[in-house]
DNA sequence: GTGCCTATGTATAAGCC
DNA sequence: TGGCTTATACATAGGCA
């Protein structure tokens, strides 16, 4: 799928394999998704990089319902102040606060792109209004509109 | 990639859906493997459908070594002088890999809407160019512009 | 269900910023 | 660096046997 056929061998060039290793792997993840979704199976997928980055994809209905109940329980125990002192437990435990932090912000961001979108989607539509009622008047008055650029618009 | 654009939701027809599952598993198993030569990565792969079977793939190592990297990725032993076990432990690491994913889609997301503003901003920007021209024209031609409704714009 | 066929939609290797 | 474009190779939906 590309240029030229590809061998199915180790690509020696660092930085060749690098963007190959980008692109198949979106590639991989999207197909996995579609897979899931369109015949209705879980899928678990986990792709290393070679530095050890872990990029992943699971469908998990059934496992992403059980780990929801988890993470409620799990905040009310945090809560309760249980006896959770372990030096590498309390890591795990700010990476996944951390994580429940930068979701929480993308999801502003997110909300806010979103309302931006809604707001200049409005001005096009009354800059079309417009458009629209100059056009209209203009042949009212039967002057040959001179507005061949109109064609431009969407 | 077949006849017809497909629609990303579940096949209805059990029959085109089971044939669609086992065209698009092979697929997505050998575009799995292809990605572990071609980039030197490791990979893990897991499909069940929906009457439990399991189809899996998984790149050179051991599957079991696949999974001890997945979990010492935050340097966690899975054992029981830790305080946990092994099912919370399992469960929390998974938690933390269901969050990465989050973050991940939040920011592809994130991507497409402000793809999505560029887009829509354009069409905007090119509809106010062509409407500067019709008023430019309606004043050469001393048109009294009934066009008031300018005013509406930004 | 199983396998081929082929038209068509997709993924992606190169290349250019 | 990462996105974008283009030409091609590949995957696969719908048919048919």
């Amino acid at each position: 799928m590309g240029r030229k056929k590809v061998v199915l061998k180790r690509i020696e060039d660092k930085s060749s394999r690098q963007v190959t290793f980008s692109k198949r792997r979106s590639g991989l993840i999207k197909k996995a998704r579609e897979l899931s979704v369109l015949c209705d199976v879980e899928i678990a997928l986990f792709v290393f990089s070679s530095r050890g980055k872990l990029y992943e994809f699971s469908s998990g209905n059934s496992l992403s319902k059980i780990l929801d109940r988890y993470q409620s329980r799990f905040h009310v125990e945090m809560n309760e102040s249980k006896g959770l002192n372990d030096i590498e437990t309390q890591l795990m435990l700010e990476s996944i606060m951390g994580l429940h932090e930068k979701e929480r912000m993308l999801r502003e961001e997110k909300k806010l792109l979103q309302r931006k979108i809604r707001a200049v989607q409005d001005t096009k539509d009354r800059t079309e209004v417009v458009l629209g009622l100059i056009k209209h008047s203009n042949n009212q008055l039967a002057h040959p509109p001179q507005l061949e650029t109109l064609s431009l618009l969407p």
